[in-house]
Order: C-alpha cells, then sequence, then structure tokens
RNA sequence: GGAGAGGUGGCUGAGUGGUCGAAAGCGCCGGUUUGCUAAAUCGGUGACCGGGAAACUGGUCCGCAGGUUCGAAUCCUGUCCUCUCCGCCA
C-alpha cells in the first residue's frame, strides 16, 4: 500500500495512477475518511490523556471520599473514550480497505495503457527463433509421441489443469531446477526450499486476495491457511514485522517452491497443454533492498533470467508492462516471452517486478540505518528463475528436430545425462 | 496427538495491580582520561502514530486478540509461536 500522508500531499497523482492502472478506487473517499479519522485520532488521544492523568491521581488520593469521586470521573472518562475510540476504529477500517486497493504507483518509464496490448517490447533474445523445414508439433503432441506427459491421469486423479510429469519430463524438471539454483548460487542468493502453504496475511501482504470470488488462490478450508501460487508470497512474508539493519541489504533469496493457482475464469483462453495448469514448480528469486538499489536490482533480475533463457537456447523478447497490466503492488514489471512454435507467438515464461516499499508497508519490513534514529520501509523484488511447466513447453517447441527428438541444450546436460530425447525402444 | 514450561527493549534478564516504557548488565553513541590500542570513568541510548519551526510534547506498544478494573507487563479468556518430555510418523 502507499504511504497515507502521500496519498493526502499529492491527490491527483494518485487519482490519475489509478486511471492509468485500470484501479477503480474512490480516492475521494479515502481522502475524507483519512481527515476525519485524523481529526478523531486527536479526540481519542485527548481523552485518553485525561483519562491518564484521572487514574494518576487516584493513586494519590488523599482520603476515601476524593478516591470514590475521582474512580466516577474515571469511569466517566471511559466510557467516553471507548465510544471516541469506537468510531476511530470503524473509521480507520474503512478507511483501510480503501487503502489496500489502490495499487502502487508506476515508474514514469512504464508504458501507460489497460492492458497488455500496451506492453513495450524492449529487445529480443541474442538466440533466434527456430526455423524448421517440417511442419513444428507443440507441445501437447511431442509430450504425447515421447511420453513426457499424463494429462488424462492427471485430471483423472485431481481434474483438468493437473498432469504427471513422465519419463524424462521429470529428469528436465530437475535439471531445471537444478540449473537455475546453481545459476543463483554463482549470483550470490542463498537457496531456500519454501512452504507450499502460508498464512492468509501473508498472502495479502503480498498483494493476493486470498478468498472471494475472484481469488486465483486455494484455501485451506478450517484454518488460515491457503496453497502458495508463487514462492514471492514465502520468501517475501520470511521478514514480515521485522526491522533489518539496512548493512545487510540487499538480501538475495532464491525459492522453490510448488504454485497452486485457481485460474479461476481462465478457461479457454490458451489453456491447451502445460500453458495454464493449477500446480507447477518454480524457482523463484526474490530481493529485499535499500530504496536507492532497487531499480539497478530489477535490471539485475531481469538479466538473470535471460541469462538462464540464453542458456536454455531458446528465443524470447523482453517486454515492460503496461500500467494496465502491473497487477496492484508492481512499480514496475518486466517479462520475458518466449517463443512458442506449437502457437506460433510469445508466451510469458518469467516475470521480474519491483514492488518498492508497497509490500513492505504491508507486511511491516523495515530497515534501520547504524546511527539515525528511526526506521524506514525496504523494497520488495521478485523475479522468475524458471517456471518449470512454462519453460517445458519451451524447451520441447524450440528444439524439437525433424526426426522426433528433442535435443537438450548444452547447460542442462550434466543434470540430465544425455543430449537428446527420444522415443523410447 | 498428550503432558509441562515459556514468550519483556539490539542481546541477557528483573519486574505479580498505580509513581513502569519498564531495574541491572552487555552492546551501541558521545565526553573525559590516554603515545596508539585497550582499560577506566561520566553521560546518553526503543519503535510507531500525532502536534510543534525547534526545544519539546501527547498517545500507543512488554508475542497477538479480547476481557476485568478508575488504572494491567502484572489478573482472566482465547490464539499464535518457542522449548522440554511422551506418543506417532516420511
Amino acid at each position: 500500500m502507499l504511504d497515507r500522508k502521500f496519498i493526502l500531499e499529492n491527490i491527483e497523482l494518485v487519482k490519475q495512477n489509478c486511471a492509468n492502472r485500470g484501479a477503480a478506487v474512490d480516492v475521494d473517499r479515502f481522502v475524507e475518511l483519512e481527515q476525519t479519522r485524523k481529526a478523531k485520532l486527536i479526540e481519542v488521544e485527548e481523552l485518553n490523556r485525561r483519562t491518564n492523568e484521572v487514574s494518576k491521581l487516584i493513586g494519590k488520593a488523599k482520603d476515601q471520599a476524593e478516591r470514590e469521586e475521582r474512580k466516577e470521573q474515571g469511569r466517566l472518562l471511559r466510557q467516553q473514550t471507548q465510544a471516541a475510540q469506537a468510531e476511530l476504529d470503524a473509521l480507520a477500517a474503512e478507511a483501510d480497505d480503501l487503502l489496500r486497493l489502490i495499487p502502487n504507483l508506476s515508474h514514469p518509464e512504464a508504458p501507460i495503457g489497460v492492458d497488455d496490448k500496451s506492453n513495450l517490447e524492449l529487445f529480443r533474445s541474442p538466440t533466434s527463433l527456430p526455423e524448421f523445414d517440417f511442419q513444428p508439433l507443440d507441445h501437447v503432441e511431442l509430450a504425447e509421441r515421447l511420453d513426457l506427459v499424463d494429462f488424462e491421469a492427471g485430471a483423472s486423479v485431481a481434474g483438468h489443469g493437473f498432469y504427471f510429469l513422465k519419463n524424462d519430463a521429470v529428469l528436465l524438471e530437475l535439471a531445471l531446477q537444478r540449473y537455475a539454483v546453481e545459476t543463483l548460487l554463482g549470483e550470490g542468493f542463498t537457496p531456500l526450499t519454501t512452504p507450499d502453504l502460508a498464512r492468509n496475511d501473508v498472502l495479502s501482504g503480498i498483494g493476493f486476495i486470498p478468498r472471494g470470488p475472484e481469488t486465483q488462490i486455494y484455501s485451506v478450508e478450517n484454518s488460515d491457511l491457503s496453497l502458495i501460487a508463487t514462492a514471492e508470497i514465502t520468501l517475501g512474508g520470511m521478514f514480515a514485522g521485522q526491522t533489518l539493519e539496512a548493512e545487510s541489504l540487499p538480501k538475495l533469496f532464491c525459492g522453490v517452491s510448488h504454485c497452486f493457482r485457481t485460474e479461476a475464469g481462465a478457461h479457454g483462453r490458451a489453456a491447451r497443454g502445460l500453458f495454464r495448469v493449477h500446480q507447477f514448480t518454480k524457482i523463484e528469486m526474490f530481493a529485499f533492498a535499500l530504496p536507492e538499489q532497487s531499480d539497478a536490482m530489477l535490471d539485475r533480475l531481469r538479466g538473470i533470467e535471460c541469462r538462464l533463457f540464453d542458456g536454455l537456447e531458446i528465443p524470447y523478447r523482453v517486454v515492460d508492462t503496461a500500467t494496465g497490466d502491473l497487477g496492484g503492488p508492481a512499480f514496475r514489471k518486466f517479462d520475458l516471452e518466449a517463443w512458442m512454435p506449437g502457437r506460433g507467438e510469445f508466451g510469458e515464461v518469467t516475470s521480474a517486478s519491483n514492488c518498492t516499499d508497497y509490500q513492505a508497508r504491508r507486511l511491516n519490513i523495515r530497515y534501520r540505518i547504524k546511527g539515525e534514529k528511526g526506521t524506514k520501509f525496504l523494497h520488495t523484488l521478485n523475479g522468475t528463475a524458471i517456471a518449470v511447466s512454462r519453460a517445458l513447453i519451451a524447451l520441447l517447441e524450440n528444439h524439437q528436430q525433424a526426426d522426433g527428438t528433442i535435443v537438450i541444450p548444452e547447460v542442462l546436460r550434466p543434470w540430465l545425462g544425455k543430449d537428446r530425447i527420444a522415443v523410447k525402444g
């Protein structure tokens, strides 16, 4: 969320930003609520002050009569205080609900537009698009021929959108994980396997809505837990409520986790095969940074994503995400879209976001500079290293050969133990 | 899952109804002393929200949420977490 004071001082800017992002939030109503809230706060504090004053006097009362008289006075004050406090709480809750709906500010260079059609292509990969002298297959057909994925079994066990990886696809998943983690270790990231569930207040701190008709999240009945949609949730939640030393920043983590998404309302749209599934494995990068570090850190995360896909010899383009497509927390977001021959178009495979202090403020993650008074909110960033299901699509489809085999890129061979996937026997 | 113990400031740790935002020690910052370092010594040293140009000042915070009371770190309830023992288990 944004700083309440900042909103009051920059009402027009915030309204314009909401419009650019397609966020229908009543900013004026928030401003009005916030102003009455402040006035009420002063009133409550004054009542508290008087209540405290009276309470202190009771201990020093000279005799029983005076004591009783003051107690009565205290009782009356308490009633008034409680009433005022209740009004304040109601105002604060309503203002807070609105505040949490206001999206982050947007980077001045982010393209302005209501949806992904306004995304701006920045550059393309050194790997050029493949030229096939045969009719390329899509990953579903390839997986079928090579016996790599069992969609039917997935559907019968857990429903549409679930799948079993099989044979070399399993080795590929492990190889991709290992490749990503090794690369990130070389970059100074601390590797973590994270919980696949998280408390709902962590979810909403990161910016997800755990329950409700629009939710993308599976929640666990009779508990405060949900299945995570990304390790961004657990990694970001690690330091909730904590104050870190400035000199310990930036902190870099890579998380290995499963991701679960209901994909409510997304059926039929590019839903074939592994593209839009309810569960996948992902290696995620997460950074806790000082404000002055976050711009460069976003470039760094994007650079790592590019290098990972360069190593996989997969063609892609990098886009600067338009304001309307940023979601709530991101200040700026770069996506890598890999070429997917089966669809004949680019499909999102990774995403790197600078969320500035938006998540940190919700999760209350601060930093302290040695020798300076007070604390400030740090910046959080996240980026996909490898989302296995989508990386598999790009890998299979781009590296397919005329003879029906898949050539494995050099970087995965040490982990896979072979240079080619072929039909068995 | 069962039985206990406990969660207090950056850390250790006192505090069982008022003068407690909280002893003491450590750490940290500053002064004095001092060839240098160390030691000694004196003083300062929590966070958040608000008011004020500032000095300063009001409120809130002793895991979290409620309750009792004029008044709660302290009493009550719930909850989360940690530790120990037992059971179960990959």
